[in-house]
DNA sequence: TCTTGACCTCAAGTCGACTTCAAGTGGCAC
DNA sequence: GTGCCACTTGAAGTCGACTTGAGGTCAAGA
């Protein structure tokens, strides 16, 4: 398959041409060569943006997608990174499926004003705790959430 | 009791001074009064910081909270509102368990490269799709997420 | 009374991931 | 040969939630 210019990976990969060119400047992804001023990518490009796109979703920064690619380009992705961004992802998935049943019983809870039902109180109090306190110790975790956000445009 | 200075109220409730200033400035809190230059703030602006942290949790931004505060300062929180959030609460909680699994289990998988493994090329393909075009249409949504970002500092 | 220092205000800075903009270049159709 | 315009560059702007800094005020203790 013969290379892609700018904007044929941006619409293959759904990834806009601004950030391509972002990705480039950050060392993420390198185009082969130039077609005039323009870049050519190589068709693979677009496995690494698959790559890439999965290493957002899991709530990496750029800067750590970066450095699990080795020098070569090849990725190296160590296994016991995967192995600690899933534990991560499974405290986050349970804070927030606590918060999830939370909500769900405030949304169908008879007590007049939900301040006055002990069950919001009790969320109110984890959030309270969770919130500055609770994971605070913890830094630089638990990324795994703009993901979400970025998504939603 | 009786009334708390900014420093008790930042002390109690684990949010900075600074922070309680913005959330001030914001319309989120008020303080009662001032003694000399000094806000004086009631302890029920502790309740009330509690009430902000549960919608951060659940990723609400600050505009939105302050849009659950009707204007005599009681929470008027829309059951409807709590339902939605549950929901979308739900499906990032569903996008984050596959995730979870997918690196569960590459960082076990037996083939030589990540990309040999049918399984990491699924998850490749889930996150390539789920990113950018998954839910780009539910535009102003599952912002449940920079929360966890923002807890571990 | 004087000093201290906690608190005040307002403006500007930070962080991450991009997007947007103005100005320039050059491949390609005609 | 000429013009179009997709692409280029570097710099600056954006968004949300705060933080930080400079310079100022004043309540309270010595």
């Amino acid at each position: 398959m013969r290379d892609l210019d700018i904007t044929e990976v941006a619409q293959r990969s759904g990834v806009p041409a601004s950030a391509l060119r972002f990705y480039e400047q950050k060392g993420l992804i390198a185009a082969v060569g130039r077609r005039g001023l323009h870049r050519q990518f190589d068709p693979s490009v677009l496995e690494r943006l698959a790559l890439i796109a999965l290493g957002r979703s899991a709530g990496l920064s750029l800067d750590e997608i970066a450095s699990m690619f080795a020098a070569d380009g090849r990725p190296r992705v160590d296994r016991k990174v995967l192995a600690d961004k899933a534990d991560e992802l499974d405290r986050s998935i349970r804070k927030l499926q606590s918060m999830r049943d939370g909500l769900r019983h405030a949304a169908v809870c008879p007590a007049r004003s939900h301040m006055e039902c002990p069950t919001f109180r009790r969320l109110l109090n984890i959030a309270a705790h969770t919130d500055r306190k609770g994971t605070k110790k913890s830094s630089k975790k638990s990324s795994a959430a703009r993901s979400l956000k970025r998504k939603s445009k």
